[in-house]
DNA sequence: CATGCTAACTGAAGCGCTTCAGAGCGGTCG
DNA sequence: CGACCGCTCTGAAGCGCTTCAGTTAGCATG
């Protein structure tokens, strides 16, 4: 019997010997993982599932760090089960067949059928930043009011002419300007946020929606906003990849940051401070961030009611790449 | 009995209907994934196991590419157990525990604790990259004959002076100037593939080792390389990230590229052709090695045979980052 | 009307583990 | 010297499922 495996202090040390010997001589190959699990009614491993497939989750480097912080706090017996998403979330049925018992969502839309399975399944959740789920622990930041900090910045700088560069309204991969009912009907609670904190400064800022965060649908729509008349002269981004995707658009049309345009971007991923010049950007803590998400799940796990939401705060951080007007 | 979910064929649809009603009124959520798995003794998930943290492994694009593909390829009942490494590889444990019945290794160092614990269970492994080892499948790629051609290219353009911006040598972390013994002790079969590519065609280059692939360690490097006397004309990269960092730095110190510094980097990843100027880069197919990587491991599972390393072939791609000397 | 055959359903065994009640067995204390 | 105790060790139950042999019923066939 695998007392000699698990509880050493109960048998003596020749019996524990003389079991593990003969085991291995059996070619045993040591207690099996999901027998255990069966026996002890315990998962094994936390679900993770994301928004997007891997290689466009990964474009986030906001992402990476998360997900690094979530699985140091994360105990050694619990590895991720991650679940990428094909659109808008990961497939249903790989929820069902998860050997997890708690699920994190990342960034999610608000409706994703995998959120359904994890309801019927009865997993505990924990959601970072979206959706907003009734009966779910959650960590989020102050998304707008870090964008209302970002758009002050701005216009205490003197700029008048200010765009705005969105990410994903919608799972639609449309890009383009997007009506106003497509703004209010969003179904990412970051974007919605965020663009509502913006909006409470600015007034009827020009927009532009890109298909996703990458630094290239940046640098797309920040194209279009330096086409409008009047010019814009500083650019609120979403996040710091799609103030890189700008930044690079400034250089293509031979604009100088930040003499001839301001930009602020949104998360301070490394890539923000790395950058020539150094971005303005509005700070979460994204270790913290993980790490909170992870221990969400443990005390859930310990069978803890999910509290009211974590909030964490957003600050501006001022580097060079904004200036007065 | 759970007829009723998996083979409808088997009952009438009454009582199956019968079946899934009171089910549901008795608050029963389903088939249990744990137990199915040990009736059927299928794991449930591939153990992918990765040399480094989240976010450092993901600072590799060509990571997100290669494991996006292999989730795709993998059935939708197989999901992807992350094990991010802690000191070049992931932790025995975590190994010990997984649900898993067969096991990736990403690019891990020749003697990592991990493939030890998977040799002990008896769990087929399919290699990434590296390190070589007997009784499992593995895809890579010629290396050796990619960086030669690397190598060739600069030489044809006539540049003698040639520095090398290698990736690590050993976990451990250190930059610099590698010895000679060094650089033959190397854990890491990619790094020294490569690099006998690269010496296969240069004659003992100025060479400077990154501890990892990310783009401030390539200008780092860079910056000492191009400190030498002479001044090296052609920067040979190991990856596409580290050629970008270099890139940085020869704009650091007002070189042009490729006018006055010749950039070749490795494994043409996206970033590579939005590069200003676009790079010059050995390319790979990441998409092929992940979607290899899966069918192995399907294969495994399966029961097949091993068979011999899948290597995949490298190719040069000439893009704006090299010039004549 | 007995027989054979299929379709529909039931029950029990077993996957490999954990847990726990209980059996043996010296040694100690009253 | 017997009751009692603590330490080892053993055996059986049970986790929730799948699988398969076996049962029953219904129906057509000879």
């Amino acid at each position: 019997m695998s007392n000699a495996y698990n509880r050493p202090d109960q048998l003596s040390a020749s019996l524990r010997e003389r079991i593990i010997m003969t085991a291995a001589a059996l070619g045993y190959a040591g207690p099996d993982p999901v027998a255990r699990s069966l026996a002890t009614r315990s998962g094994g491993s936390v679900a993770v599932m994301l928004g997007s497939r891997l290689s466009a989750a990964f474009s986030d480097p906001a992402l990476s760090i998360v997900l690094d912080s979530l699985a140091d706090t994360l105990d050694v017996e619990r590895s991720m089960l991650l679940m990428p998403g094909v659109e808008g979330g990961p497939r249903r049925e790989s929820v069902a067949r998860a050997h997890a018992d708690v699920a994190v969502a990342y960034s999610l839309p608000d409706d994703c059928a995998a959120l359904v399975e994890v309801e019927r399944r009865g997993l505990p959740l924990v959601v970072i930043d979206q959706p907003v789920l009734p009966g779910s622990a959650m960590v989020d930041v102050a998304d707008r009011a870090g964008a209302a900090l970002a758009a002050s910045h701005v216009v205490g700088l003197g700029h008048r002419d200010v765009g705005v560069l969105a990410f994903a309204l919608h799972a639609d991969g449309v890009s383009g300007p997007p009506s106003a009912e497509r703004v209010a009907t969003s179904r990412y609670r970051v974007t919605r946020e965020r663009m509502a904190g913006y909006v409470s400064v600015l007034d009827a800022p020009p927009v532009w929606e890109t298909p996703g965060c990458l630094r290239d649908h940046g640098r797309e729509g920040a194209h279009w906003l330096l086409r409008q008349v009047p010019r814009p002269t500083a650019l609120l981004c979403m996040s710091d990849e799609l103030a890189l995707g700008a930044l690079r658009a400034a250089h293509d049309l031979g604009l100088r940051v930040p003499e001839d345009l301001t930009l602020v971007g949104f998360d301070d991923t490394p890539a923000a401070q790395w950058a020539d010049p150094p971005l303005t950007t509005v700070r979460q803590d994204l270790v913290d961030k993980g790490r909170i998400a992870a221990e969400l799940a443990i005390s859930l796990l310990d069978g803890a009611r999910p509290g009211p939401s974590r909030t964490l705060p957003t600050t501006l951080v001022e580097r060079a790449s904004t200036a007065p007007r």
